[in-house]
DNA sequence: TTCGATGCAAATAGTTTGCATTCTA
DNA sequence: TAGAATGCAAACTATTTGCATCGAA
């Protein structure tokens, strides 16, 4: 709380909810679970308002958030930087430290001139065992005959 | 629409209309621009069917989509294989050949495990001129300290 | 003439916003 | 007690779906 008032911002039940659920879980969550812990403890849960303190607490550098392909994007108190990889198969999630994929952005930033970052979107393709299955999910593939 | 039919899906207007479009265009447009262009050529647009058919016709490898940051998916003609980059800061769009991402797509194997493609999500990140202008989205890079 | 495709409208998921009320600093 | 934050409901964007009708094979 002493961090959330430091940012100009007022300590709110609601709000010290939010990142005691963030801090218990310590991974991914989306808005909707965060707003389901706090039914009950809170006058009453607002989905609406949790988006606007992860917002709010997203701007002044507390909290992050990720989108692994569809549905709704994850949140986490951004303690240390990750990164994600997705697969387009099924679905599993890799985390990695962002050093283990520098020689990954090295090879894109020689190639392209870009600076991939994996923290907010991540890797999307087939993790090991897919490809192994060749568990294709059958619409990349073709395009490479 | 030989090739449509090759596939045991009918030819109708609204279809070849869908396709002409790509065609016509090249790459990545909206569904809802698809229906907009429709309009008042097929007794009338809809954003639905327009859907469907994208949908059928990715089925059977006609067409591709893409989905560049949030927003509403890209599609086009799935012609050439073509892999994405998008700046996190400046939404600029790099389109280049999977070929010249293959030293990158190893790094991340190595690395990973995992095969890296970026048809269908693309590698977001920072551009160079969004690098340059140290054009941070004031976000990204907090956490990494 | 049959079954796939269409148009329309309503439903859905995820997220944002307007507004009156409540609570923190 | 001023202004930030909340709860509630409604709006919004992107996409999907149900259903009666239409049209291609």
């Amino acid at each position: 709380m002493r961090l959330v008032r430091e940012h100009g911002l007022r300590g709110t039940t609601a709000r010290r909810l939010v990142l005691e659920m963030l801090f218990a879980t310590g991974e991914l969550l989306t808005a909707e679970r965060i707003a389901e812990g706090l039914a009950g403890r809170v006058p009453r849960s607002d989905l609406g308002s949790v988006y606007r303190n992860l917002e709010t607490l997203e701007e002044v550098g507390l909290v992050r958030h990720v989108h692994l392909g569809h549905g709704p994007g994850l949140y986490a108190l951004s303690g240390a930087a990750r990164e994600y990889l997705v697969c387009e198969s099924c679905n599993r999630v890799l985390v990695v430290e962002p050093a283990s994929l520098d020689a990954a952005r090295g090879e894109i930033s020689a190639a392209t001139g870009w600076e991939a970052r994996f923290t907010h979107f991540p890797i999307v393709g087939l993790c090991p065992d897919c490809l192994a299955d060749g568990h294709d999910d059958g619409e990349e593939r073709r395009a490479h005959p």
